[in-house]
RNA sequence: CGGGGUGUGGCGCAGUUGGUAGCGCGCUACGUUCGGGACGUAGAGGCCGCAAGUUCGAGUCUUGUCACCCCGACCA
């Protein structure tokens, strides 16, 4: 086993950091903040990427694509809107390099200044916006489903490997509807398609809920989340929808002609997730021994290793296991058999751990003698002799069982996690000792929860969908609280 | 932008009171091995972040500069 991993117990942040490189996953590169995906971290986003595009595609929307760079006066269109992003904006004033007269390599030339600065997107409504108005003219045209898969950039102080870089890889559903109804049952109905998503996928467990006014998105009138808990402790925000009310119509001035033959404006959505997800799959799943990943979303669901001695000992284990890779693969699922030869059978057992392939199967001479294989699960990492004529069959039923267990941990672990504080000094000591999530009476303003943030770094994750009323008092306050709203530490 | 730290082969590091650079991993070749990260032998690989200065002589001392990392303020 390799000693120069951390733990999560001592020391969780380096650990993650481990499991990112140990894992290879994604690399810092030359420019600050900015992240290389690497081969078998991108092939997991692929797998993300192809799954949420079947549920977008199965929910009525179609894909488009937008321009990386937006005017920056359309970002002054909407007041929120540009108040929440400004501080994280790279900003293109230049469109021309040149020889430096000096001698010093290239330069800017002073002479290709653009007359209108350009804004590298951190999200797209306002080009999108700004696009609609020209393809909505009447009820008929609506709705609009687009969903676009881009990279975005927000110009993060600081940031990590996947959670928070400066540049990173997304989809943004933007939809136009004719009606509020309509357009506030798309946000759920999208923050659902996410959920499912991340149950049934990632086989990680969410709270659905509202977000509170102070952790809206810019420019939205309601913003829907699902908030996930991860082996810390602390919470992390994997994916939200928002009801953007009218706000955007009126900035770009979108109106439609209903069927009363009146100007109205559109209602419009967004939605959205990105490789963060990725970092949220590393931090519910992972171990001491290296990344678990779920088997729906492992570029390598089983990994087959020949243990030999002599090239007829391989030669006879690659017969044996040739159709039963085929019988595999008709099953939809991803073998790998590594008969690399250049690297030794237990330099291999590490290596897929580490890469967190969810089952391995050894087969060597004793194996062939007894006509069964060697099967390990990597999520409990338990063993266990499986006959040549079944493997398929249960290896298939175990991948299934691995997914449905995985997730289950990870509810029993939220639920474990889950705390209801009445006081401050309980509030408090929860988050100081036990971490989680905990469920706290709120009075409801937006003061109170900067001062909770403030004093206990603690945030409102969401109001959960049928959260229970329940009378109480604030646990900073003392006011009146009609029900409990979710808290924790975050990411 | 504050506070702390680090820059030396691909990676991780050592380098004493200044004397011309070393260790582990990895890499290459050959051989022995092969059921949980093998071993031996022989190799390849470095303007010591950059720039000035002190000195007969600087990885080491001085000054400046750049970059990156960690901890805060901001955030999906």
């Amino acid at each position: 086993m390799a000693k120069d991993f951390s733990t999560r117990a001592e020391n969780y942040s380096q650990w993650y950091n481990d499991v990112v490189k140990k894992a290879d996953l994604a690399e810092n590169s030359a420019v600050r903040g900015c992240m290389v995906i690497k081969p078998y971290g991108y092939a997991i986003w692929e797998k993300m990427h192809d799954a949420l595009d079947k549920m977008f595609k199965e929910t009525g929307h179609t894909n488009a694509y937008f321009p990386l760079f937006i005017p920056k006066s359309f970002f002054s269109r909407e007041a929120h809107h540009v108040e929440g992003f400004a501080k994280e904006c790279a900003v293109i004033t230049h469109y021309r390099l040149k020889n430096d007269p000096n001698g010093g390599g290239v330069v800017v030339d002073p002479e290709a200044k653009l007359e209108e600065e350009l804004i590298v997107r951190p999200t797209s409504e306002t080009i999108i916006w700004d696009t609609y108005k020209n393809w909505i003219q009447s009820y008929r045209d609506l709705p609009i489903l687009c969903n676009q898969w881009a990279n975005v950039v927000r110009w993060e102080m600081r940031t990590r490997l996947f959670l928070r870089t400066a540049e990173f890889l997304w989809q943004e559903g933007h939809t136009a509807h004719a009606t509020r109804e309509e357009a506030i049952e798309e946000t759920r109905k999208m923050l659902n398609v996410y959920a499912d998503f991340a149950e049934k996928h990632m086989a990680m467990s969410v709270v659905r809920g509202v977000k509170s006014p102070n952790e809206r998105f810019a420019g939205a009138d309601d913003t829907y989340c699902i908030e996930a808990l991860m082996q810390d402790g602390k919470a992390l925000q994997a994916g939200t929808s928002h009801f953007l009310g009218q706000n955007f119509a009126k900035a770009f001035d979108v109106k439609f002609l209903n069927k009363e033959n009146q100007l109205e404006y559109v209602w419009a959505t967004s939605w959205g997730v990105s490789t963060r997800l990725i970092g949220a799959l590393i931090m519910t799943h992972s171990d001491d021994n290296g990344l678990v990943l779920p088997p729906a979303l492992a570029p390598i669901q089983v990994v087959i290793i020949p243990i030999y001695k002599s090239e007829e000992q391989l030669n006879q284990i690659t017969e044996k296991v040739q159709p039963l890779i085929q019988k595999l693969k008709d099953k939809g699922i991803s073998v790998k058999y590594d008969d690399d030869d250049s690297k030794r059978s237990g330099w291999k057992f590490n290596e897929y751990e580490v890469k967190g392939v969810p089952v391995r199967i050894a087969i060597g001479p004793r194996d062939l003698e007894n006509n069964h294989a060697e099967v390990c699960r990597r999520d409990t990492l338990e063993k266990t002799n499986i006959s040549l004529d079944t493997l398929d069959v249960e290896v298939e039923k175990l991948l299934a069982e691995i997914q449905q267990s995985l997730f289950d941990r990870t509810v029993k672990f939220r639920e474990d996690n889950t705390r209801k504080a009445d006081t401050w000094d309980e509030f408090v000591d929860i988050l100081d000792n036990q971490a989680g999530f905990v469920y706290a009476h709120w009075d409801g303003t937006p003061e109170t929860e900067e001062l909770i943030k403030e004093k206990a770094k603690a945030t409102i994750r969401c109001i959960p969908f049928n959260n229970p009323l329940e009378e109480g008092k604030c646990i900073l306050t003392g006011k009146p609280s009609k029900q409990r709203v979710l808290f924790a530490r975050a990411y």
